[in-house]
DNA sequence: TATAGCTGTTGCCGATTCGGCAGCAAGCCG
DNA sequence: CGGCTTGCTGCCGAATCGGCAACAGCTATA
């Protein structure tokens, strides 16, 4: 069962759950041996691994730097396990993936749906948060795959891939702009606005360029979720703002139509990056997808831009 | 002590000394002691690790994968350590080296000192094998920076710099051919000629363009060390084919003449690859004095290329 | 062909490590 | 203040590890 030592397994659990009583429950062992496996480990290294406060435990500088080499032992020891299984053929992967709600909608299905009608055996989690909680899951090893917006570009993470595209207005067909071929940021105020709010990383790419307008506009709805923004669109409460490689269904079906932004002739360009731990090798599996994943993301951005780019002609 | 389960220091000590008992020995444990941890290891994964010979074990396909497992556990442990101590104070450092004759001379010498001058708690491995082992060292995990002839490109390690050097002639000042600016390969054959054996890889550079000439020399002299045929040339025994790079000291005080080699109009290259364990992260001051490597060669390349651009003019 | 030397493996048993139970002091919160 | 949580620590049984000696299988040598 567990192959590498158990004091590995034991400080992972206490670091993930910030107490050694709660990680021995998650391990079904008595917090004792936890706390006696943790203590061993620091009088080896010769270092305080935790902050022992009331409420728990936090890491010192030397936890994470142990954090960091655990990690990368598990996780190797995991694509050990499976190449070894792919070679038994008695084999089952799993792919994990951190990412932001605008792919949630088309993109991913998709890709997932088509991978596993080749590969009934992989199973998929998928989870959707913010840019930033997706590098930070990734960092701590909760996801194999992540994708979020390429805002700042942690160290301990690599990028795999990094896509752009153009960010547009969501209209509903019979909307007064839906004849337009683009639109700019001001013309689009002079109708009721669908807003991000600062958890969604479209917020931080408009900000910068609302905050150059003579006037402010006041939204007509704030919200934090991209499904929400996209339906209120499509039954024409307002404008929104978002990427086009979030509103695929609804935009073939004909319910919605995405205008390109264009601010002072240039495009808008949201960077859409794919990011892996570095320091991990990936099971042959999990490559595979990611591969399939990148090839789908560029095809995407080529289509758009060479939509965009007819548009424009 | 030992950081993680005995089975892979077991596993890791078989694996390099390929038998149980050898393996035993160097671990200061009982033989028996070995071979259950590496029984125990088998069962858990399901599959056998070695083949039992009459003389010995040797690595399944299983065995190797977890070969490749166990090393990046512990290189990476041996990171960890070697960051955790750099913080604390109490700090040693050690780069191992594998790298081929040619560099033993003069290069690595200087970086080595120039380097523990700055950093005098940096012990320094440095062994000299044929290109192919050097890359075999690597993938055993028996070195940390390998430098050797680009002539494959193995799979589990990572290229970190190509750099091209001339082949040229290496004769005694006196000697006929040293008035000349740059040499071809049909004028050297006139004089006596120090050939290197097929250990050394100039053979195998050399080899596809002496198969070319009409007639097939008879070499005066055929060695294997680098060392031996430059000190044969500079006592005016014959001509010596090598790169620029070996040569530093003897061409510095004048007792040696490098001529480059002309092709038919165009160099001979040698290109010299530095290689680092793909997988892996090297330890920081690994990773300094590997930039300091990569850096001088660089600057070697340039200098040599601009010197013959010189002498071309 | 017999023998000596090597290989890995296995019983047996002591030494070491691991883990569970109960109880301790310390801090937070109502 | 009492109830709750936290991590830590004796005590002791269970599991693991390791050493010694013996065994079978193979190779090389006499």
């Amino acid at each position: 069962m567990r192959f590498h030592a158990p004091a590995l397994y034991y400080f992972h659990a206490v670091r993930r759950t910030g107490s050694i009583r709660a990680a021995a429950r998650t391990l079904n062992v008595a917090s004792s041996a936890v706390s006696r496996q943790i203590l061993k480990l620091e009088e080896e290294i010769g270092a305080p691994l935790f902050e022992r406060t009331a409420r728990g435990l936090t890491l010192t500088t030397v936890g994470e730097m142990l954090a960091r080499h655990v990690m990368t032992v598990l996780q190797d020891h995991d694509r050990f396990r499976s190449d070894v299984q792919s070679l038994s053929g008695t084999w089952r992967g799993s792919v994990s993936i951190a990412c932001i709600e605008s792919l949630a909608e088309s993109l991913l299905p998709g890709l997932i749906a088509s991978h596993r009608g080749r590969a009934r055996r992989v199973t998929f989690t998928t989870q959707v948060m913010g840019s930033a909680d997706v590098l930070d899951a990734l960092s701590r090893g909760e996801a194999d795959i992540g994708i979020a917006m390429a805002l700042r570009h942690p160290q301990d993470l690599r990028q795999v891939a990094l896509k752009r595209f153009r960010l547009g207005a969501i209209v509903a067909t019979d909307h007064a702009l839906a004849r337009r071929r683009t639109v700019t940021l001001a013309q689009c105020l002079a109708f009721p606005i669908i807003h991000a709010l600062p958890e969604l990383s479209i917020y931080h790419l408009l900000q910068p360029l609302i905050a150059q307008l003579a006037e402010t506009p006041e939204p007509a709805v704030q919200a934090n979720s991209i499904d929400l923004m996209r339906e209120l669109a499509a039954r024409g409460v307002g404008v929104a703002i978002q990427t086009q490689i979030g509103i695929g269904r609804l935009a073939k079906s004909g319910q919605l139509k995405f205008l390109p932004l264009d601010n002072a002739g240039s495009p808008v360009w949201s960077d859409l990056g794919v990011y892996v731990r570095a320091e991990r090798v990936l099971p042959a599996h999990t490559e595979s997808f990611l591969q399939e994943l990148v090839r789908e993301l560029g095809d995407r951005e080529r289509q758009e831009n060479a939509d965009h780019g007819k548009v424009r002609a």
